[in-house]
DNA sequence: AACATGGTCAACCGCAGTCGC
DNA sequence: TGCGACTGCGGTTGACCATGT
């Protein structure tokens, strides 16, 4: 019925961002917010698919957002909040002010397991290692070396149940049938987690103090574009009259004048 | 200096859950 | 109530850069 497609897949651009599309979307989304996903490259003029738009301005854009290494102790929050969560990237990016989900499952996969495994701790179950991972002679396809070698992971991970009536925000509280062993605080993971980060302690502020990310406190100085732009707050605007105003034709033909009865306040920050 | 290999990370893909018609 | 659109999430890919030979 009614509704239209996520996305016309002709014409659309992939690949890497440029400056002037970066310059594009920043502007928009901070003088108007986003109501929708879907209109926001046809309203700011690119042509990008939504899912796109969403994923640059999260991972890359936001005006909260640290660039830059995690820091030891995010790192052992890292791993203690893996080890309740398991991959559940979104939620553990979520105790992390100012870091992505995709940020910190880069990291994870290319810092922390590797730490992980050199100290003998397997990063799926975060237990330690108790036998060699395979004969010396069988070397891994590439596949299997690029999954991190061994490890039955998307099987392992399911210690807490994938999906399985997604607990949710109670898997925050690390439940016991998430965790063999009863797993908690003082898990192995933990433990992983100090000995990986000596100075960490899993109860130190940014694991309490963040709630949501993007808390203002959080909106470090990093060198980008955005810094260009006053963010100031629109999530709350009017989207009705935008909308009402699209219709189904190119958004990025109808010009800006569409956004004159915008005043570009109460964006909510909920980034 | 040139090539090979490995590491990093931005971006894409596809699925699942949610919501609106 | 069912269908389909929309959003968010996790996994994967591929380009780029650094280091080694």
């Amino acid at each position: 019925m009614g509704r239209q497609p996520c996305c016309e897949k002709v014409g659309l651009k992939k690949g890497p961002w440029t400056a002037e599309e970066d310059q594009k979307l920043v502007a928009f989304l901070l003088s108007h917010g986003h109501c929708c996903w879907r209109l926001v490259p046809k309203l700011a003029g690119l042509l990008r698919c939504g899912k796109s738009c969403r994923l640059r301005w999260t991972n890359y854009l936001r005006p909260d957002l640290k660039r830059g290494l995690l820091s030891s102790e995010e790192e052992a929050l890292v791993i203690d909040l893996h080890a309740q969560l398991g991959n559940r990237w979104s939620k553990i990016a979520a105790r992390l002010p100012g870091r992505t989900d995709n940020e910190i499952k880069n990291h994870w996969n290319t810092h922390i397991k590797k730490k992980l495994k050199k100290m003998g701790i397997d990063p799926v179950t975060h237990r330690p290692i108790t036998s060699p991972p395979r004969p010396e002679g069988e070397p891994l396809t590439h596949q299997e070396e690029r999954r991190g070698g061994d490890e039955p992971e998307q099987a392992a991970l399911s210690q807490g149940p994938p999906g399985g009536a997604d607990q949710e925000d109670e898997d925050e509280e690390a439940p016991a049938s998430a965790q063999p062993q009863g797993t908690t605080a003082s898990s192995p993971a933990s433990t992983a987690a100090a000995a990986v980060s000596p100075s960490c302690s899993s109860s130190s502020a940014s694991a309490s103090a963040v709630a949501t990310p993007g808390g203002a406190a959080d909106v470090a100085a990093w060198p980008n574009p955005i810094d260009l732009f006053e963010v100031d707050g629109i999530m709350d605007m009017d989207w009705a009259g935008i909308l009402s105003g699209c219709g189904d034709d190119d958004g990025a033909d109808m010009g800006v004048d569409l956004f004159d009865h915008y005043p570009g306040d109460g964006f909510d920050q909920q980034y």
